[in-house]
DNA sequence: CCACAACCTTTTTTT
DNA sequence: AAGGTTGTGG
């Protein structure tokens, strides 16, 4: 028997032999699911399959490095090194370059991160003379994200009438053609944003048979992991490289999908029967991972999932602690209480810094628990939030070593033309594009050209400055195709004047943005080293294409000290800890102005009215108040007076957009207060847990007795998990009464109820 | 026309 | 914390 094949139980034996035609495995949490895939791929070689003939497509970088390294251990790197695998944004970037010319682009074209679109969007935002304010260039952002990942091409999203209709109705019918100027726009300066990559990959397999057929040929075994994450782009694909052979193993868990917000389509995994009838399927149902504690309380939950693949996923792991529920008053306590819970189980059970993990939902929320950390010398490290090569100074560099790669790269171009500083300002920059604009040009083929600047309005000094500039440059762009890389940055770094920038200035920021700096061009060498040992190029541009697609999880911080680890829920997926805690869960709660006496029944026929605090000529400066108290829990409740008289209680039903005036009056005018106040000590008149509620899109589930709470009172009233849209609050607008009005509504927890009521009673005595 | 300072606004989760 | 905007001064 093949080595690879000892050390697995029977699902995952069976899923590793059974190599040809359609495989769905569907692995549990924790279920091994990453062995399954590696064996597969190594029983695959041993068979006498081509390494090259194998494409395996992970979820991040991270993760196909780490199955790169195992496999490597198996076969050995000779047979490793061929194999097709990483991420679909690596290896379709890696294929267009290589086909880049038919689609019409160089094949060093740009990668536009979020960042690099979001202010192109401002700009012909800008230019389409459109309100900023109205077209957000975050949601028209992810209204074109959407339109790319479903194969919606700027011409197909103009003709498409139910998209312009929705368009519309959310005000903002001019969408289609910002995005087809959008799309005009990084074609000229030769730059693909993220959905790019799998569009443009669609759209030459879509275009292109013969190139196809080639990719078809190649690719004679392909696997998929975290299938359920896919999107429709990325599905389409997959479909069509596997149509000629079918030999496609995909591998996810219905259970586990979450990235819906960005697309991915959890019928793909659910539909797999369908496009593949003659499938196989392989059920991984047991988890190494937890506790059977955990994995009934998981289970609990995943019970009310409609439309999931059944399996029964078990642990024959020990029973274990009851899952702990913390309440705490504020942040501030809760960061405290679990500081002391962390000690208490390190005393306990002598646990290294590094089996501690806390968890939350979103990057901020990191600040509070690396104070209580930092104030008990607790060693931490934190995943994710303001990435390295998302940093300013570094974004400047790379923007250099990009446009010396890409001439074309226009928001490269206008991020750097001024800096450092050499007398170019707005004004200059702004003309320059618009010619290019006119033209239909990149900002440097007009830039380069001094008929073009005086053209485009400029006169003889600035003129002069732009060219300087443009000479500079030419002589990176020269160099760069026959320098190796880590020399090349140093130039630049150099010759650009941006380590001058901080040698004169001795501030903590400046040595430290230095630091990074320093730090950047290590991480240079290092490719560039390793790059040359494995015999690849070792080119700016070969970096630069490998750090474009960078995300946080892919960087390796595993500095081998013991700390304590923080994330996001999103990074921990696959991870294990000893001992974790998911803070900020009150975001989750069940909303507290929903809790208490109403009964489920009951608030259905409310309609779900939710409290708005809205002023009148002061509601910016109390919307931002409000947002604040938000984020850093800083509103200052002893100084309400900032907004007397110009707040009024609404009640609001958001389904509908209206305003409901006689609950207002009708509140108001009885008490001067707000409905009954929840029953957090009183189990008089509990909640129907019988029955769901569910709300826009969110099912709110009873917790099961796998958990343990120290109040047992605030555990019955409000104790609910709900997979919840974003946060508390929601931007809506006011018709009919007020039709400009915009308010934030939301949800007040006890301490902002008293706030509003504060509002309301002085309103009143007035 | 540009530089610089002061202020305001903005952030879910990720490739 | 970084970008954008506005205001001042050269």
């Amino acid at each position: 028997m093949s080595k690879y094949l000892e050390n697995l139980n029977e699902a995952q034996l069976q899923a590793v032999i059974n190599t040809e035609g359609p495989s769905l495995v569907i692995a549990g949490a924790g279920s091994g699911k990453t062995r399954v895939l590696t064996n597969r791929i190594a029983h695959l070689l041993s068979q006498g399959v081509r390494s090259s003939a194998v494409l395996a497509l992970t979820f991040t970088n991270k993760a196909a490095r780490e199955m790169k390294e195992r496999i490597t251990h198996m076969v050995g790197p000779q047979i490793a090194r061929y194999l097709w695998m990483g991420t679909f944004h690596s290896v379709f970037s890696r294929i267009l370059r290589a086909e880049a010319s038919t689609l019409g682009y160089p094949s060093t074209f740009t990668i536009y991160d979020t960042q690099d679109a979001k202010s192109l969007l401002r700009t012909i935002i800008k230019s389409l003379s459109l309100d900023e304010a109205v077209y957000k260039p975050g949601v028209v952002m992810s209204r074109i994200s959407a339109a790319k990942n479903n194969l919606v091409t700027p011409g197909a999203y103009m003709a498409n009438s139910s998209v312009r209709e929705a368009d519309k109705m959310a005000r903002i019918p001019k969408t289609g053609e910002i995005y087809a100027e959008y799309a005009r726009r990084c074609k000229n300066a030769g730059a693909m944003d993220f959905d790019d990559l799998l569009l443009l990959t669609n759209l030459l397999f879509r275009d292109h048979p013969e190139i196809l057929e080639k990719y078809q040929q190649a690719f004679q075994y392909i696997l998929v992991d975290e299938y359920q994450d896919t999107n429709f782009s990325q599905y389409m694909i997959v479909k069509k490289l596997a149509e000629p052979h079918q030999n496609i193993c995909v591998v996810g868990d219905d259970a586990q999908s979450i990235y819906a917000f960005r697309g991915a389509r959890i019928e793909n995994i659910l539909n797999f029967k369908n496009d593949y009838p003659e499938f196989k399927t392989y059920k991984l149902e047991q988890n190494y991972r937890s506790t059977q504690t955990i994995v009934n309380a998981a289970n609990s939950l995943i019970a009310k999932n409609k439309n999931q693949i059944h399996k029964t996923v078990f642990s024959e792991n020990e029973s274990g602690h009851k899952i702990k529920v913390i309440t705490a008053i504020n942040d501030q306590e809760e960061g405290f209480l679990v500081a002391n819970e962390i000690h208490e189980i390190r005393m306990r059970e002598h646990d290294n810094w590094s089996d501690f993990a806390i968890l939350y939902r979103t990057n901020a929320q990191s600040r509070i628990f690396e104070e209580v950390l930092r104030k008990r010398n607790i060693p931490y490290k934190i995943y994710g939030g303001l990435s390295f090569y998302q940093r300013k100074e570094i974004k400047d560099i790379l923007a250099y070593f990009r446009l010396a790669i890409n001439t074309r790269d226009d928001e490269s171009f206008k991020r750097i033309i001024n800096y450092p500083a050499r007398g170019i300002g707005a004004t200059t920059i702004g003309r320059i594009e618009e010619e290019a604009s006119r033209q239909n040009a990149s900002m440097w083929e007009i830039a380069s050209n001094i008929q073009h600047l005086t053209k485009a309005g400029l006169n003889s000094g600035s003129a002069k400055k732009v060219t300087e500039f443009i000479e500079l440059l030419s002589r990176f762009g020269e160099k760069a195709a026959q320098t190796e890389a880590f020399e090349m940055a140093q130039q630049i770094a150099t010759q650009a004047g941006i380590l001058a920038e901080f040698y004169q200035d001795k501030s903590p920021e400046s040595i430290s943005r230095s630091e990074n700096i320093q730090e950047l061009l290590n991480a240079i060498k290092l490719f560039s080293d390793s790059a040359q040992e494995e015999g690849r190029d070792n080119q700016l541009a070969n970096f630069m294409e490998e750090v474009s697609l960078l995300t946080d999880q892919d960087q390796d911080k595993s500095d081998d000290v013991d700390k304590i680890t923080m994330m996001t829920v999103h990074s921990s997926k696959g991870l294990e800890f000893n001992n974790v805690f998911i803070v900020g869960m009150e975001e989750n709660l069940f909303p507290s102005g929903f809790s208490g006496t109403m009964t489920l029944a009951e608030l259905e026929e409310e309609r779900r009215l939710f409290y708005v605090a809205l002023t009148r000529a002061r509601k910016k400066a109390f919307l931002s108040c409000a947002q604040q108290r938000f984020r850093w829990g800083k509103l200052d409740f002893s100084n309400p007076s900032r907004f007397i008289g110009e707040i009024d209680l609404h009640f609001l039903d958001i389904q509908n957009s209206r305003m409901f005036p006689q609950f207002h009056s009708r509140v108001l005018a009885e008490e001067g207060k707000l409905p009954p106040q929840p029953a957090r000590s009183s189990h008089s008149q509990p909640l129907n847990r019988q029955q769901q509620v569910t709300r826009t899109g969110t099912t709110a589930t009873p917790l099961s007795d796998n958990f343990e709470a120290d109040d047992p009172a605030t555990f019955e009233a409000g104790m609910y998990i709900e997979h919840q849209r974003f946060g508390r609050g929601k931007i809506i607008e006011i018709q009919g009464v007020m039709p400009e009005a915009k308010a934030k509504v939301f949800f007040p927890n006890q301490g902002e109820k008293q706030l509003l009521l504060k509002f309301a009673k002085l309103k009143i005595s007035r």
